[in-house]
DNA sequence: ATGGTAGGATTCCTA
């Protein structure tokens, strides 16, 4: 089975970028965050003509998120565990082939003296309550999406320039790795322990043809899954793209 | 010394 994971900012300004990514990647799962849009308005035929049947929680103007499956999905679940009606959409999950598939859009944060930033960090928190009340590690689980944290200095071009930054900062590192002690290991970390390898560019300036960037777009997976994964990759090509999100997608295969 | 670009809804917010 392979899943993949893409920030898209606006499914609409993607759709002919996400059809064409379909077509040449052929995943069987692709989570997506920061659809910005209302259910209604989402291309869903587009997808449904490649095969892909969708699952979406969207709001207008910011956030959204969606699971994109060509195998049933079942279960389907949206919000963190003790979300309000109004609350951020910013999480969905669903089952598919067994594997409890969840996808996540992080608070950014803004800056770290915002208010936004605690509420970051308090997000996290109730993410890791989410995984304890609703699965556990012995599992078949797969939490992937826009986390907007960097884990370590290898995943930021500049760490010592970037540390403390909103990011990069060690809260919010911390607030991470409390999330992966559910009992998750890092995909991408499985195959490959070199730096350099980012998912996320700045639109503005030169930081993607400089490669100045960040690794801020995971796929966790529980000891079960991480024992059948194969390659785990970014598809750093497509940032490059015209019109191209400011995120890459993040694909892993498992066996 | 704090720029720059992109998307979406409306002269600004978020990233």
């Amino acid at each position: 089975m392979r899943i993949a994971t893409w920030n898209v900012n606006s499914i609409r300004a993607r759709q002919p970028l996400v059809v064409e990514w379909l077509k040449t990647t052929e995943p069987d799962v692709l989570c997506l965050q920061e659809t910005k849009v209302v259910d209604d308005d989402f291309p869903t035929e587009d997808l449904q003509r490649l095969g892909y049947a969708v699952e979406m929680a969207g709001q207008k103007t910011y956030n959204g998120v969606a699971i994109a499956s060509r195998l049933p999905m079942s279960d389907v679940s949206v919000g963190l565990h003790d979300d309000d009606e109004d609350a951020e959409k910013r999480f969905i999950a669903a089952t598919i082939d067994g594997v409890r598939v969840m996808t996540a859009y992080v608070p950014n944060g803004k800056s770290v003296d915002s208010p936004d930033f605690p509420r970051k960090l308090a997000w996290l928190a109730r993410l890791r309550q989410t995984l304890d009340q609703g699965a556990t590690a012995e599992g078949d689980v797969l939490l992937c999406g826009d986390f907007n944290v960097a884990p370590e200095a290898r995943d930021v071009h500049d760490p010592k320039r970037l540390e403390g930054q909103i990011l990069f900062h060690p809260d919010e590192r911390a607030a991470l790795a409390k999330v992966l002690d559910f009992g998750l290991v890092d995909a991408f970390r499985i195959h490959e322990e070199a730096p350099k390898h980012y998912s996320w560019w700045d639109y503005r300036g030169p930081m993607l043809r400089r490669n100045l960037g960040l690794r801020i777009d995971f796929i966790f997976l529980t000891k079960s899954l991480a024992a059948r994964s194969g390659r785990c990759w970014i598809d750093k090509d497509v940032r490059g793209q015209n019109k191209p999100s400011d995120h890459a997608p993040v694909i892993v295969d498992l066996e």
